[in-house]
DNA sequence: CCGATATTTTGATATATCTGGAAATATGAA
DNA sequence: TTCATATTTCCAGATATATCAAAATATCGG
């Protein structure tokens, strides 16, 4: 994970109408869900969510593949993981205590490090 | 944690100077960095990178205090660890066990996503 | 093939963001 | 005070992004 891809990934995410379509796909898993349902359940126009998806897909976040005439998009799980690994990156260098979730749990963050 | 505040935030990362920022202020912690440090570390004109830090600053994403003439930034860690349960919460719906950073470390999106 | 459905690409306009010089503000030292 | 340092605010031009109507493309059923 370059900075420069992680930068394309937030700039994806930084936008009303994606963060909702990329938080639907999220949900969906990697079954995914076709742009016309998508467009559906979010009620955005086919050209603009069109654009959004490509831009999505662009950044690595999602993926395309075909269904008959359906396009249907599912989120990359593992870019995911790893975005969110890159934003904890060497978190509070010497005192990884400091950047935890919660209290509680002391695992977390630590091992979300590592998985980076 | 709305959406649109998951918006500004990932806005705000979403540009090369200001995650570049950030990174070096998640490293840092607590601790922080006066801007004159940043801007030397980075080699960002003073205006530029006070355009950058008032942005992150306006996400919630960093904090601002002051010590003598310089003014210390600082992640805010909650924030940072909100923004990573926002990114992977509800993910693939029933099945949870598909949404695991690595094979191995099946706690942790887990936990990740209780923290949220 | 042909018509219907699903979706994207084009293109033009509107809006927002980035940049850095010059000027303004805040704090501390002499 | 007065001067030097640290940093921000103002401003204007340059660049990038968002929107959606209209036209183009892809796939399927008959």
């Amino acid at each position: 994970m370059t900075d420069s891809l992680a930068v394309r990934a937030f700039g994806a995410l930084a936008q009303d109408t994606r963060l909702a379509v990329y938080r639907r796909l999220v949900e969906a898993g990697p079954a995914g869900l076709s742009a016309g349902a998508i467009a559906e359940a979010l009620d955005v126009p086919a050209p603009t969510l069109s654009f959004h998806l490509a831009q999505l897909r662009g950044a690595g976040l999602i993926t395309q593949r075909r269904d008959s005439r359906s396009l249907i998009y599912a989120v990359d799980v593992a870019l995911m993981n790893t975005l969110i690994g890159f934003l904890s990156d060497r978190c509070c260098g010497g005192q990884p205590d400091l950047c935890l979730p919660t209290p509680k749990s002391a695992s977390d963050a630590r091992s979300r490090r590592k998985a980076v």
